[in-house]
DNA sequence: CGTTATTTTATCCTATACGATTTTCTAGAA
DNA sequence: TTCTAGAAAATCGTATAGGATAAAATAACG
């Protein structure tokens, strides 16, 4: 295999810190792309010279992936994708949620000061900006606010072990790969992206984001209302029907 | 500074796989002996050379690390132990216990088999072993039974997640370190091991290990008479115990 | 005495070689 | 022709030196 034998050693950009950081997040977004598709070898040689760098910072980058549960690690075998979450992982991911979520919503409710308030206003107000424009992009625009209400409540609580631990749940993004799991392994990989960005439309113009949207809603006022109690069973209840949306199979499974 | 040349060509130990993990497993150690104190800086030129390794394995074991809240990384200044745990984070943390392991307690009552009811017993037996002999090591293996005790709860639960999750908490570990904060940063660093020690043998001779192992028994009995609701809520109560067991300080400021 | 400039130090990143292990390919025998 | 055994290739893991850049320390100057 022939190799740059050395890099132009003027061409060096004054480039700012922590380069491990950002091939982190590249590979990450490569994995939440089906760039890298579940279950795939991850070459470390064949990622350095493709993002540019050596191989230390992909390596501490899939280390870190590893702890995250993005990526597996056989011992001298190599990296590889984690496999897609199986129903049963998905259930007991919400199970988990449905523990931790609204508890965290009703300590929100009774302990919010003005700050988060605020805080929690924009976030509504930036969600129904999301849904009103931005066709193409609105599944990206909507997952993300959903991360960020849920932290946002968590963060609320006061409590940030638990906020930190929400955090690293991924749902969102590992959740919703199971989503796509019946239908995308069946395509290959030119026709995927445009497959995907299909999936999304015909998700969120089913109205599922609105749904969404309406049932953190109710949560949003409920605190802002410092009514716990509401705030506890709209917490609770959204997390049943977003399980349901993400996918039915799973909740038969779970009768 | 003087390097080792070359590497002996043929002294080669035929090593088993991933180093990384080897050292991984070192450095925490260090850590939880508080031969890197909380809050030190981490070298990792240092390590390396005191580890006899090169520094890929090093930094591969501090990302994850970093990913485990164990160790901080600052962008261009380098790795650090993260400082103990504040009153705050000690309560945060129990709260998060007392939603989940209860949970975990009652579904494993519920659905515990044969396997499951052998191994619970088993640990135990192992208990009160270690209870009996291991003078000077008692903390050690009580601090493991505990340890195992509640993974293998979360684990009969049946929710890997949950179980995932528990097993990152650190609690036992991490909290300890609480625990002994009081004390600890009085004393320099030939003393320490000694007196970390003396701690131990104090604490446990106070019979707060005793306790614990009875709250446990509790505990087990449920599960075994899978009476869900009995396993429930003692562990609520172990979990609410052990807090003030760890900490009155911390009790008294959660009022 | 305080501020700026230079040197030193430390850390991150790169590059690259080599050993170890797994996998794949090839060749010979039943 | 098919199966097994050995050789070759690919890939992972380790090691280590050195350059670039930013922080810290020191010295020079106002």
């Amino acid at each position: 295999m022939k190799k740059k034998v050395t890099t132009p050693p003027v061409k060096r950009i004054p480039r700012r810190s922590v380069l491990s950081d950002e091939i982190y997040e590249m590979i990450k977004a490569k994995i939440f792309d089906y760039e890298i598709a579940p279950g795939s070898r991850v070459n470390i040689d064949a990622l350095s010279v493709k993002l540019e760098v050596s191989q230390t910072p992909v390596r501490e980058a899939l280390a870190r992936l590893e702890s995250d549960g993005l990526i597996e690690k056989e011992p001298l075998k190599g990296y590889k994708a984690t496999q897609l979450l199986t129903i049963k992982e998905l259930n007991d991911l919400f199970q988990f949620r449905l523990l931790v979520e609204p508890w965290a919503a009703e300590q929100a409710a009774k302990f919010i000061d003005n700050t988060g308030k605020t805080a929690l206003k924009a976030e509504m107000q930036s969600a129904k900006t999301a849904i009103k424009f931005a066709d193409e992009n609105q599944y990206q625009a909507l997952s993300e606010h959903d991360s960020r209400f849920h932290t946002l409540i968590s963060s609320i609580s006061g409590n940030q072990t638990i906020a930190d631990f929400y955090e690293r749940t991924h749902c969102h993004l590992h959740l919703f790969r199971l989503y796509m799991a019946n239908k995308l392994h069946l395509i290959d990989g030119e026709s995927r992206a445009d497959y995907v960005q299909e999936l999304f439309e015909k998700y969120y113009q089913s109205g599922s984001g609105q749904l969404a949207i309406k049932e953190h809603d109710a949560i949003a006022k409920a605190i802002l209302d410092q009514n716990s109690k509401a705030a506890k069973a709209a917490m609770h209840a959204h997390i049943e029907s977003s399980l349901k949306r993400f996918s039915p199979a799973a909740v038969a499974a779970n009768r």
